[in-house]
DNA sequence: TAATCTTATTCGATTATTCGAATATGATAA
DNA sequence: TTATCATATTCGAATAATCGAATAAGATTA
C-alpha cells in the first residue's frame, strides 16, 4: 500500500483550485508573485502559501531577480497529469489571457511599459 | 477559478492510497467487494466507504450477481491520470498478483475452485 | 418467514486542510 | 543605516477528511 503514498501525495497537492490555477499560469514559463496576484486576484499571502506547498512538493522552484521572485515549474510532467484530468472531467481548457493589464506590477517584465509611458 | 473546481474534485478523490489501490485492482475488469477485501487486506466496511466515494465521483459502477456485488470502472480515462502521476513521482508500477488465494471468497469467480476441491 | 449471506450506511472522535489576519524576512535604494 | 519594497511565515478558527465500531439493508436460500 505504501506504493500508493507518493502518488496520493501528488494528488493531494493538485486537489486545490488555486494551485491548479497557478500551475496553469506557469505553463508558458516563469512568472513573479506579483503577476499571480494581479492575474488570479488572490491576496499575496494566500498565493505565497500555495506556492510553498507547490515548492515543498518539488513541483516549482523560485529565483530572485532584484525585488521580485520568479517561480517556474521544474516537473513539466505534471501538466500531463492535469491535462489527463481535464479529459476525465470533460472540461474545456480556458486559458487566462496573459498580460491582462500591462502595468499590473513593477517586475522587470512590466517596468519597460511603465517607462515608455513616463517618457512619452 | 470555478473552472478548476471539477478538476480539483477529481484529484480529491484520487488523493487517497486505498482508492488508488482499488482502482488499480479494477484495471483488468470488474471485481467483487470480497475480492478487494481479500487482496487489499482492508475491512469490508472500509472498502465500502471508499467505493462509495468512487461511485459518487462517477468513476465506478456496481452490478449485483447473486450474493456478490461487482464493481467496474466506467471512466477508464482515469488510468491516464494515474499513470501520468506515476511518471511524476517516478514510481514503478507494482501490480498486485490477481487470484492471490483461489478461495479467497465465495463469488462465482472462486466458487468453481471450491467445488472442485469438494468433488475430488 | 426466518436465518444467513454480502455489502452499505451511520456515527463520532481524531486528524488534516483551508484561509484570513497579522507579522516577519530579507533584498534594495536612498 | 534606515525606509521601502516584494515575498514568506506564523497563528488560529472554521471546515473537511479519515477510519474504527456498530449496525442497517437487502438479496438469497432453507
Amino acid at each position: 500500500m505504501e506504493a500508493y503514498q507518493s502518488q496520493a501525495k501528488l494528488f493531494k497537492v493538485l486537489m486545490h483550485p488555486a494551485r491548479l490555477a497557478i500551475l496553469d499560469l506557469l505553463r508558458e514559463g516563469e512568472e513573479c508573485v506579483c503577476h499571480m496576484e494581479a492575474y488570479l486576484g488572490f491576496r499575496q499571502a494566500y498565493i505565497s502559501q500555495q506556492l510553498m506547498i507547490l515548492r515543498e512538493a518539488g513541483l516549482v522552484e523560485d529565483r530572485r531577480d532584484g525585488w521580485n521572485i520568479f517561480y517556474r515549474v521544474i516537473k513539466p510532467e505534471v501538466y500531463q497529469v492535469i491535462d489527463a484530468a481535464k479529459k476525465v472531467t470533460g472540461e474545456e481548457h480556458i486559458r487566462l489571457p496573459l498580460r491582462l493589464t500591462e502595468n499590473a506590477c513593477t517586475c522587470p517584465k512590466c517596468i519597460p511599459v511603465l517607462e515608455n509611458k513616463i517618457q512619452s
